[in-house]
DNA sequence: CGAGGGATTGACCGTAGTCAATGTGGGTGG
DNA sequence: CCACCCACATTGACTACGGTCAATCCCTCG
């Protein structure tokens, strides 16, 4: 299911912070580099967390699933996003590769005794770890109160402001993956994206559904209440 | 809109830890208790968050508005309960009193300077965020995913894990709380826990709506998936 | 005893879900 | 090279779950 692609010892940005100023050796860890094919786990919900994770290239999907196969994706991953990092013993969400995503790789154990002695890289935990409360706290607002179109809309909304070239969206996730992220079917999506263009807010490159240009941000954002 | 009850020195349970067994002092730290009438705002979101809370009697629900009054609780918090703790500058949430309600409260400021030193106190720093964080995790599953029946069978099961007297429930937040936390309306939310009641799965003590026996535990536990 | 908040229940409505048909592009194998 | 297949997306018709609006009941509190 992954290929080993090399073995390294490097830096593992976001978590050890930047590199020292004043001259301090950066920290070094040893890094694994594993590629996944689209669609492959990359880990499951309920399995040890040995490992955190760090998208390299490519992009991630975590989700949990209901016994019948409802399926809620919590969080997608970008290019440099960290994921998989748990405070206890297993993971909370099943990880799954969208695309071809290779992912660096960092023992548990092994951030766990830097952090120890390092009240900085012990910081730099809690604040990830509040970031993502924090994301998860305006989709639970999202999820429980927004129509289908202001769910489009803030999903377009922070693509748009997580992708690097503004205002063009190269997204990396079938419809029912943001269907899933949103609380939607698929047709919803849809039907939701073909109405923001023939609002004039978004078109598609060529034909290619899954590359969009933002045409206009101030009308998609009033369709996205803020609180 | 409060009332200054009293000023001590006492231990805040759940951020220091247990008393060290080893003979060490106790941690101590400037300790207020305030009151605040049913419906009373204890802070806003957006406003700085210069104390961190712990209810002492009486119950609190956090929530976030859109614009137009939509509400999303993201949480109750009962006797016990930690809540107003922000890692960034200011609060996420508007906090109010469900009933009347008394709490402890505690100096951001203090708390930061003692996790500094003390890595016990970090370490229930970061692991109090994480549950905070496993909750809205579970959360999102249920507003994305859950029908208003599996939503509200899924709340008594919680609300009863959280209640001391096993079985027996007296909730203290009303219908349209209940309603706001869980994605629906009141009316929802009303006629679900009349359709478990013809169920027989519960019954209500006497005529308060509020008190709520679970009379099957294991039937109600089936409107609930587990994922 | 009256007012008002909270809960229940019924009738109806509307948004999003379901089911199905069609279109389209990319990849594969003959 | 091209034909076929398959995954993905769109669109339409219909359905249904939960929302809206409204009437009624009941308890608490002043």
């Amino acid at each position: 299911m992954f290929a080993r692609i090399s073995t390294s010892f490097a830096e593992f940005p976001g978590i050890f912070g930047e590199s020292d100023p004043k001259g301090g050796a950066p920290i070094r860890v040893n890094l694994n580099e594993f590629s996944y094919k689209k669609g492959a786990e990359i880990f499951g919900e309920k399995e040890p967390a040995d490992y955190v994770y760090q998208v390299a290239t490519g992009a991630v999907r975590s989700y949990k699933l209901l016994s019948d196969g409802r399926r809620q994706i919590g969080a997608f991953h970008l290019v440099g996003d960290i994921f998989g990092l748990e405070i206890g013993t297993e993971h909370r969400f099943t990880a799954e590769a969208i695309i071809d995503t290779t992912v660096r790789l960092l023992k548990r154990r092994s951030l766990e005794l830097v952090a120890e002695s390092d009240a900085k890289v012990a910081r730099n935990l809690l604040s990830m770890t509040t970031s993502n409360l924090r994301h998860a706290e305006d989709h639970m607002l999202l999820l429980g109160r927004k129509t289908s179109l202001e769910r489009v809309a803030a999903f377009l909304i922070e693509m748009d402001h997580r992708s690097t070239a503004a205002g063009i969206l190269a997204l990396p996730m079938c419809r029912r993956d943001i269907a899933d992220y949103l609380g939607l079917t698929l047709e919803t999506v849809s039907r939701a994206l073909s109405r923001l263009h023939d609002l004039g807010i978004l078109n598609f490159i060529g034909n290619n559904q899954r590359q969009i240009v933002l045409r206009d941000r101030d009308k998609l954002a009033s369709y996205d209440l803020q609180h």
